[in-house]
DNA sequence: CCTTGAAAACCGACCGGTCGGTCTGATACT
DNA sequence: AGTATCAGACCGACCGGTCGGTTTTCAAGG
């Protein structure tokens, strides 16, 4: 391997490493050494690529979790009849998820839900990443109204905000309760309204 | 005032510091230095009251939290018509929600997203009050069904899952944007999906 | 092809500070 | 006198971050 290469991975390995101690115990309990323990590499590499705690996690956030989140989102959105895609992914989705998905929960919402509040660096990141999910779910269903899938009369906004808002509860639920069961019953009360929006 | 009256109130005045510090922080990122300087209270006595600080999370949980939200919603559970009760609840809380409380989000589900994966005693605590909530829900749902208000080939606890884990996580969704109309949208979203199961 | 020199990459001992928790007394009530 | 209730000095562990020094890399000059 040449040294560009293995200099970019060591990077992404700090990353990685990071983003699997994040998930696993938040932002602030994660602590520096462990990171460097996991990855074997020096406390002198990680602050030569990052120059603070704050800052990894920022990469970790921008670099790894929102990467991850758009890769599993992104086929149920470019559809002409959106309830039916996004409802089959919906499906596939949890029951791919792994024990180890359930308990430890969605990542972003995850680092909103703790550290919105006392970080507007982070806060700032979530909210647009958010944001984002929202604009593009409500693009789809106006694709879906266009085609005549969707009822026209719904804000479509409105709806795709409450379907992430119905999706990360959903989550946190099952998260709580170690119980994919709990997932699936939201998931299937929430295809239920889906349906509902049918023209 | 007496001396076991004065030795209840330095016990409460401990709880209901640590409680909003929670609030506030999350539980592993609140000082007990914090906490002691906040309520004037030296060391010796919050080890006197409590033996750890993981043993005043679990008073702060179960003596602060949970009677706290229990007040909230109970109105709108004994009636013959919860979807009529529910919503109008649902619509005065969040209108009467302050700002620093769209800020800070459930107490009770942020201490689960934080604490469940990693602290047993915790996860267990939170599981037990929403499946509590959830039970109290299906149970008046039921009562809706009986008295002709609720469609009947519903199922209660499902719907009551559902319910809880939208309203939870239209609340986290609010505090990730700071942003009321967002809680709003939710809401708003969540009673059109119970008015569908209206019979 | 080899030498060289400077910059990039990395190492890990060390720093001040904070953490949760302990312990020894002092005080006040019974 | 004896016991419940503190007060706060103190402890070791750990934290994120710094810093002086070492190694690696790579282009330029000969």
């Amino acid at each position: 391997m040449n040294a560009a290469a293995q200099l970019a991975d060591n990077r992404r390995k700090l990353l990685e490493i990071a983003a699997e101690e994040i998930l696993e115990n938040g932002f602030q309990a994660t602590s520096i050494g462990d990171i460097l323990t996991k990855s074997g590499l020096s406390k002198g590499a990680l602050y030569h690529h990052f120059p603070s705690k704050l800052t990894l996690g920022y990469a970790v956030f921008e670099e790894v979790f929102v990467p991850e989140c758009a890769t599993r989102w992104e086929p149920a959105l470019n559809t002409s009849d959106p309830i039916t895609s996004i409802s089959t992914l919906l499906r596939a989705q949890v029951s791919d998820m792994t024990d180890e998905m359930i308990r430890l929960g969605c990542p972003i919402n995850n680092l909103g839900q703790e550290m919105s509040p006392i970080d507007e660096g982070f806060r700032q990141r979530i909210n647009r990443e958010i944001n984002h999910w929202c604009d593009e779910l409500a693009a789809a269903f106006k694709r879906g109204q266009a085609a005549g899938h969707v009822k026209t009369e719904i804000d479509t906004r409105q709806v795709a905000t409450f379907f992430v808002a119905s999706i990360e509860g959903a989550i946190g639920l099952a998260k709580n309760a170690q119980d994919r069961t709990l997932l699936e019953a939201c998931v299937e009360g929430l295809i239920g309204y889906l349906e509902g929006l049918r023209a």
